[in-house]
DNA sequence: CTTACAAACGTCATTTTTACGTTTATTTTT
DNA sequence: AAAAATAAACGTAAAAATGACGTTTGTAAG
């Protein structure tokens, strides 16, 4: 029963950040760039997920924990495990070969895939060391080995699922509007949805709360402000998806 | 750049199988057996899930079509990677340190967890060299590893999905009943649903479609038959919850 | 106190869902 | 050939949810 193939493993980290200002989905990314010897030829100049290889006694969403947690400071963030990539070619493009210099550890690794959500603001790229860099994912830059293709597909999953499970929120402040849910939605799905349906549909469901408070530092009329309760929807168990389409 | 650990990798593969008169969701195991020396103890005697180490030109899907081939003969099943495990500790069971004897390999594996679904007929374990058998996903026997995690965890994915995808329809033959598919439906959802409102539901599904042929050999009145249609399913991307609870 | 503007409310027609009871077609039994 | 048995298939009315709209309201800023 000897393995026919010794393989690396990692974990890579598709950060999506929700700014609600500009009302972008965006993922954090990390610059690549490398000169050649005599500089007058850039031969790698582009950016990557962040992701490292599996400690010892760690398992994978340890170091996917850990990952986030060396990349942006912050923890207990939600996290999704949603695929592994590992076709043989995955890190071969002479860009990645340029890149990973000791291939021989790196003939072929297979990467366990994480998204987290986050708010854009809750990160502060100053003190950053490996020059991170938000990018809405329907603008995304040049990006290394396979990574393009692991962000579409953390993307698509999450649409799959923000319409049958309230993941939606953890990518808001605690305390929200409804016009801001409806923003977020229409962001991640790219479609537009009406205001007043939506507001009926959302202020219906059990979990969603009316705070005794409204918004401050608005220029215009200060609107009611929400909370979603888990508790309320792991209960309850109401009519689960969120909205249909 | 080294990394940090070496690694194993296999694929583990859940094979979910319908049976259509039992209206049973199984799922087929292999069965491990091992007796001292002096066979007056049994050290192992429980079963597993199939898997294999992945081969040195092969993407984690061809791994898991192969480990599927060889098991059931079967080639083109409907297949999905769900989820990867890779905890350090997964395999240190003292079951399964006695059956992995040349252990020294397998200090840590993880493995990329698929599932098929398939027909309980469509299998044939009479000429079956690894004694594999079904069991119903609600009595499912002893396992090795953290095999009955993975088992489970695979039924919930598929349970979610069935509310969202048409993968029901892998689980059936070409040309079934109404009925059929609401005991599918109720046997992997495990809850009841008025026959006549699922009934009116699904024959108002596009891709839903009667055919010219009813049930034969049947002691009652045979059924109408119909068949699923991807084509119109992918094209009239109608409200593609085939039923919400 | 007027204006600007997003927030918030309201309504009606349509569709979908839920919760039921009854009829029909076929095979088997008499 | 008629009767019995049984699963398949049909029907319907009330309730709930959805979709498509127009109007009012509350607040900050001018």
């Amino acid at each position: 029963m000897k393995p026919e193939l010794i393989l690396n493993i990692s974990v890579d980290c598709v950060v999506f950040g929700y700014d609600l200002s500009t009302k972008s989905l965006n993922v954090l990314v990390i610059k690549r760039f490398l000169e050649s010897e005599t500089k007058k030829e850039v031969l790698v100049d582009d950016y990557v997920l962040t992701g490292y290889h599996v400690y010892t006694n760690e398992t994978l969403d340890d170091t996917a924990t850990r990952v986030l947690k060396e990349l942006t400071g912050l923890t207990g963030q939600y996290k999704k495990q949603f695929k592994a990539f590992g076709d043989p070619d995955r890190l071969l493009n002479p860009k990645d070969l340029i890149w990973i210099k000791n291939a021989e550890f790196h003939e072929r690794t297979t990467t366990i895939a994480y998204y987290f959500l986050l708010k854009t603001e809750e990160v502060d790229l100053k003190n950053n060391t490996s020059q991170a860099q938000w990018f809405p994912v329907d603008a995304l830059p040049e990006l290394g080995f396979d990574h393009k293709q692991i962000i579409l597909e953390a993307y698509e999953d999450l649409k799959g699922k923000c319409l049958s499970e309230p993941i939606i929120f953890e990518l808001l402040p605690e305390k929200f509007t409804i016009n801001e849910v409806q923003d977020l939605y229409q962001s991640i799905l790219g479609i537009t949805i009406d205001n007043r349906n939506f507001r009926r549909k959302l202020i219906n469901k059990k979990y969603i709360i009316a705070l005794d408070e409204k918004q401050v530092g608005v220029s215009k009329k200060p609107a009611q402000l929400y909370m979603f309760s888990k508790e309320v929807y792991d209960k309850v168990f109401q009519k689960n998806y969120l909205i249909s389409i």
